[in-house]
DNA sequence: TGTGTCACG
DNA sequence: ACGTACGTGACACAA
């Protein structure tokens, strides 16, 4: 490898240590001492990384390890800022290829770099020895490329570890092998499918074996030391060398760019240092996998999340790589031409809001705060705050301020969704989200490139532009209230228990705890604009939905925008109506107090003692609080996943996304209402409460949600 | 790169 | 007394 050196030596032979101040003056070359160079850019506006970056480049300096640029010194410019930073990036693509020469040196023994058929077969036969191999592969992006993204990223090449053997095996690398790509694939598609598999962040490296060579590696997907790593400690970092680190003891190895100079890309790697990196990684999967399944067969205490991990969230995790494969149809021109429409809007609120107050950057909150708070005189209620729900309150005060609002509503629908979302689509016509099976602490899913989970769902523009396939449906199927539920049946409260049992609206059974009005009373009265029952009704909604969040007063306050006391009266009559709620949220914060954590129902863990630690008291009271509902919701929502599994391929039903309570299937345009109704059985009984769970389904025909009625599909088709 | 804001459940 | 809703990801701006 070559790295450029813009810069010349001018005093390597120099003694080492002290200089007199002549010597300092000389080498400046500019009229100003060393010393007084580098006082002078330390006292400049610099970050903590720039005033580590100037020590070093000045102890090198001192050092004689490096000189300045010939080209400033040349021109007699005085030690810039800007020098001292490019000369400390000459540093460090020294330094790193001081450590690439040092990965080379300490290949060990039983790395294996995979470049002609004898050595091929040798891996084959490994492979096929092995109970378990460990895969990981190693991208690139080219051109439009993006090297974390299967449809556009190469493969440069690919590990495997096998009984305690790891072999590198390049595909794409500018430095050829005896080896192509088919030779590989021919030799390795039989063994490689047909073998269980431990993978680091599966998904990625599953969907990049699919997408570009065919190979299933999810079939035969055992285990994946991410999600096993979730389930031991869900606070830490994930990152396989940081786990390797942390638990094995292994000494620190350089991530990828710590090794390589900027915009390297790993198939310029030599494959000599590029096989003690691939396969290191695979040691690692493999050296992680073996001592967390220790950890879990040796700790009694693990059983249950063990189980979780094996019988739910391997299932799940295997399920939506193949739903982020199939991906979901969009509709570009659509999204296109409602960007206009949006454009246009924006124009006309732009307009409106110019002739009130002039020129301004309505996306830079800076200018906004001025303007309001400034220019126009308007109440600072939160702290220079512009956020929405802030703004809510100051609109009877100044026209201006609901014309914000819009304006921030529909340009964040462009910049989110209409002008991104047409980029997102693959070649065959459809989006291809990341789901993240276990990727936020609570157990929920998360979901990337984008992010379905926040389609906007009360204007349905943006969901319109998701397809179903031809000659097929999106059918929607959502659990009905199911954190409260989940709260029901973990707390024990008869009355919210009573509520669901009997199938009463839950909004008007909190308002007639709180209210002490009637329960008929109110189900009669709410849809009479006006009433108190209305009014109750109204206000119980945020007080239902923040109870799960560990409900405060000011956090109840704003939601209703009334006073922290009105609010805190609310709270206390809420739980004079459900004693059982605040004995439960009570016992879970001196849980986590006492113990440190909190468990869902089924043994999933959130470890707190930290945050009480750094004094984020309240915070981790309420996180207490939260857990176990979100958690256990969650939960019931993955065993669903994994109770619909032998179903859904005899409807020839496919899930395509998961919306934390929902699921989206795409479905046959011909499945029958018997068939949608097992779906929604499924879910209903996948796990077994003291109130019964309720799902509701929703028929979307051609764009995802633009319903028909149930009725109507059924009778007409 | 961090902060503020806002889309979702 | 203090500072608050829980959990995410994406984008624009300001350094």
């Amino acid at each position: 490898m070559e790295i450029k050196i813009e810069s010349i030596s001018l005093n390597r032979n120099t003694s080492e240590g002290l200089k007199t101040a002549v010597e300092k003056r000389k080498e400046s070359g500019v009229g100003e001492t060393l010393e007084e160079a580098f006082s002078r850019i330390y006292a400049m506006k610099n970050t903590d990384a720039d005033r580590r970056k100037i020590a070093e480049v000045e102890r090198a300096i001192l050092s004689g390890e490096i000189g300045r640029e010939k080209k400033q010194l040349e021109s007699g410019k005085k030690l810039s800022k800007a020098e001292v930073i490019r000369l400390w990036n000459v540093l460090e693509d020294r330094k790193k290829e001081e450590r690439i020469r040092h990965l080379i040196e300490s290949k060990p023994d039983n790395y294996f770099l995979v470049s002609n058929a004898r050595e091929l077969a040798e891996l084959k036969e490994s492979i096929e020895q092995a109970d378990i191999i460990s895969v990981d592969c190693e991208t690139f992006g080219e051109k439009d490329g993006d090297q974390f993204d299967p449809y556009t990223g190469k493969m440069a090449g690919f590990s495997i570890t096998a009984n305690d053997r790891h072999y590198y095996v390049p595909l794409n690398h500018t430095e050829k092998t005896e080896l192509s790509e088919d030779d590989v694939f021919s030799s390795l598609k039989v063994p490689l499918e047909s073998t269980p598999n431990v993978m680091h962040n599966a998904p990625f490296d599953a969907k990049f074996f699919y997408v570009r060579y065919g190979i299933d590696l999810i079939t035969n997907l055992y285990a994946d030391t991410n999600i096993l790593s979730m389930a031991l400690n869900e606070n830490i970092s994930h990152k396989l060398k940081d786990l390797a680190h942390a638990w094995l003891k292994l000494e620190d190895s350089y991530p990828f760019d710590k090794l390589f100079s900027k915009g390297y890309r790993f198939n310029e790697v030599p494959l000599d240092a590029a096989v003690v990196y691939a396969a290191g990684d695979t040691e690692k999967t493999q050296k992680l996998y073996d001592w967390m399944m220790g950890v879990f067969d040796s700790r009694e205490d693990l059983s249950e999340i063990k189980r979780l991990v094996f019988d739910v969230e391997m299932p799940v995790c295997r399920t939506f790589i193949r739903a982020d494969l199939r991906g979901i149809g969009f509709d570009p021109k659509k999204a296109i031409e409602v960007d206009r429409q949006f454009e246009r809007e924006v124009v006309e609120i732009e307009k409106d809001i110019h002739r009130m107050v002039g020129e301004i950057n309505l996306n830079s909150p800076k200018q906004l705060q001025k303007t309001l708070f400034g220019e126009l005189g308007l109440p600072d209620l939160a702290k220079g705050s512009t956020k929405s729900d802030v703004l809510e309150k100051l609109t009877q005060k100044h026209p201006i301020v609901p014309k914000i609002i819009e304006h921030r509503k529909v340009t964040k629908l462009r910049s989110s969704f209409t002008q991104p979302l047409p980029k997102k689509v693959k070649a065959d016509g459809k989006i291809h989200p990341s789901h993240n099976s276990w990727g936020a602490v609570t157990g929920r899913f998360t979901c990337k490139d984008p992010n379905t989970q926040q389609m906007p769902s009360n204007r349905n523009e943006i969901r319109h532009l998701f397809l179903a396939d031809p000659g097929r449906i999106l059918i929607g199927i959502d659990y009905s209230q199911i954190e409260l539920r989940v709260l029901a049946h973990l707390a024990n409260d008869p009355v919210l228990i009573r509520a669901f049992k009997e199938g009463r609206d839950i909004h008007s059974t909190t308002a007639a705890q709180i209210t002490g009005i009637p329960y008929e009373q109110i189900e009669e009265r709410k849809d009479i604009d006006g009433t108190k029952e209305q009014k109750a009704r109204k206000n119980a909604k945020p007080v239902n939905f923040g109870i799960a969040y560990g409900i405060t007063s000011v956090g109840l306050a704003n939601q209703l925008n009334t006073t922290k006391q009105e609010a805190q009266k609310i709270i206390d009559s809420y739980f004079k109506g459900y004693p059982n709620i605040k004995r439960y949220m009570d016992e879970q914060v001196r849980m986590a107090r006492t113990k440190g954590y909190v468990l869902d129902m089924f043994g999933r863990k959130r470890r707190l003692a930290n945050q009480y630690r750094r004094g984020f008291t309240g915070g981790a009271d309420r996180q207490a609080g939260n857990f176990p509902i979100q958690s256990s919701a969650g939960t019931i929502l993955k065993k669903a996943v994994v109770a619909l599994e032998p179903i859904l391929p005899e409807l020839n039903v496919n899930i395509s996304l998961q919306i934390h309570d929902e699921l989206l299937f795409d479905c046959p345009a011909s499945i029958t209402s018997e068939e949608v109704r097992l779906i929604v059985d499924t879910m209903e009984n996948a796990h077994k409460l003291v109130v019964p769970l309720k799902c509701d389904a929703e028929i979307y025909p051609n764009r995802w949600a633009e319903k028909v009625e149930w009725s109507d599909w059924f009778k007409s088709s």
